[in-house]
DNA sequence: AATGAATGAGTTTTCATTCAT
DNA sequence: CATGAATGAAAACTCATTCAT
């Protein structure tokens, strides 16, 4: 992802694939945009940059800004997919949540300098947009505490939507507060915490 | 805060005393829109307009849209001030805690609309301003764990700062999700559940 | 003209058949969604699809989008002829004039809805290339005033081209009108005091 | 209106008083150039340019391209209101039927140039914008149909609404058809026809 | 001649900031 | 200090036209 802005199409390759490519690679590259300037500061040219492509190339595959935003965050819907299939290769719930903690503290440096990519996003598409696509975002961490709470059922505690909801909260406070204090050590010791939290349950 | 937007200066005023009502109600405004529409979205003539002040006007209290997001930032510190020299009147470290818990769960409904005031700030000036404003909003939030940490040090347990960490992620995270999910009873059970935890350190 | 979106070449058909099918698919869709969009409001793209033709594939039958308005012209022409030769089988001027006045009438829904095919196209022609596709619009124009001035001139009045004039300016005012109303029934009051008009004469 | 291209507000005039005379401008300017041009093929910074007012700056006074286009439409209402109050100095109802053909009579060579301005607006504005400035468009012709409607009604001639009818398509006809062959002739010898047509009534 | 994709110029609109009075 | 107005630099989006297969 870091270095998707130097991602040129092969040139052997054929039109469609280099038209498939080059709409993953803007998605990718919004993706990445849009985390680290937010999308208000994000123009399409800055995407189209990143991405290798002319701006007006852009539309040819995404008739809006928001539509960009959208492919965004259904890569962060995918990137989550992926994480809790592994996660759930582990059959033990307690194993796959702390596992879902360890992948959180992985990303520390990240989240010190920009956040967690669902939760900011969240935040301003929430006041960019209400009644849309801040809704989307909603559905990107829904998800998230959905799958946390089939884990918790699975562990026998009472109430696993609450511990869902605690669990995420978790992760997007040391998130925030990582990236305000500019400190991924936040993320460890929070990170730490979660995990002996969860080894108390039940 | 509510009516500030027709607070209008009394006819007998004099010259200094309505400049710095004005200032105030610009101050006020501030805070208040740029936290519901976020500061990308908030033109000074927002702000302007909800303080009943000309927009040509507000240059001479403010220089720049920086200096207004930076007013509001003091607003929320002095919010903030304001409240713990309210909750220091309670001698138990432990119930002063409890009581900033009461008070965010007393803005559920808010936080549910529209976010944590600071936390959002946060978000969007790390994106807006990397090394500006963005270290202003960062100190709001230090001084809310300064003053937590000294808390925890009176109760006497350890890793104080470590602690307060925990509580205002805590907090922000909880703010965070009531507003993606838009409702206020994540503020309440999650507020339950730092009531609980604090109840049994030490 | 209605379902030409839908048309497709039929598999057996030679090379040169679908060219032309496709040209004069193209020349329908041109003609039709013209009027109904008007010239700027319309994209090539809007063309093609309602022809069924890809949008690449346009620039082998028109060089450009003003080749495209011409052949809409052309389409118009040759509904113009058709309709005087059909007009011409009965021997009476007064009733080919007559007859002319049906034919317009009987398309008083669409000029409601969308006016005079030739006359709007001849308003936003003239504002959009002043000595060019104007001046073919205006051809338009000149072949049904050339014709109607036949007749006049068969009939015996003096003044042909006058009354030709006031016949056809009968023809566009009258549908501006309904069409400014979106009210078809001014067409039949106004047909009805043309056909009243023209029985008068001589 | 032709030299309001290089009309500049007077040095000594107060700032309100230009504020108000470049309103003025820019609807002037707007109602000109949007007939000359049409509404499609006119850019906002057209309008600023025969103003003489920068294109931002157009945005102080008119919040949308749209506004623009209203601002002209009630342009044209105000000119319709001046000449019929004019008009209404004659008591009799047929002389002043007859002194509005003179008056379209009189603009033969801009109508040869660019037609109507209320037509050629109106068949674009049904195009632009179905449900919206069309209607506004439509109701400067009624207020036409109206005011003749009027006159008809008070010369005692039956369906007076059916009469202005005829009038008013035959002025939108002549006018249609003296820009389609750029002959202002056409417009003196239709209005004859429509003198000679009001002589004969009642 | 077929076609999806590319390109780049043009247009509307928004706003922070500045200026004239 | 007051204030309406001015300015100019973005930014999103559209499209006719062209190009590489």
């Amino acid at each position: 992802m870091t270095d998707s802005e130097t991602e040129q199409p092969a040139k052997g390759s054929t039109r469609a694939a280099t038209a498939a490519a080059k709409r993953r690679r803007l998605t990718a590259a919004a993706a990445q945009v849009l985390h680290e300037k937010g999308v208000e500061r994000t123009a399409i040219a800055d995407i189209a940059q990143a991405a290798g492509v002319p701006v007006g190339n852009v539309y040819y595959y995404f008739k809006t800004k928001d539509e960009l935003v959208e492919a965004a965050l259904a890569e962060h819907t995918a990137h989550l997919a992926a994480l809790t299939a592994e996660l759930e290769r582990d059959p033990d719930p307690r194993a796959r949540l702390k596992g879902l903690v360890d992948a959180w503290v992985s990303q520390r440096e990240t989240a010190a300098r920009y956040g967690c990519p669902t939760g900011t996003l969240t935040v301003e598409l929430d006041k960019r947009d209400p009644g849309g696509l801040d809704e989307t975002a909603a559905q990107v961490i829904r998800g998230l505490l959905d799958w946390a709470a089939q884990q918790f059922r699975a562990l026998g505690v009472p109430d696993p939507d609450g511990h869902a909801v605690t669990l995420v909260a978790g992760y997007q406070g040391m998130s925030l507060l990582a990236n305000a204090l500019r400190d991924p050590e936040v993320m460890t010791r929070e990170g730490d915490r979660l995990r002996t939290w969860l080894d108390s349950l039940a």
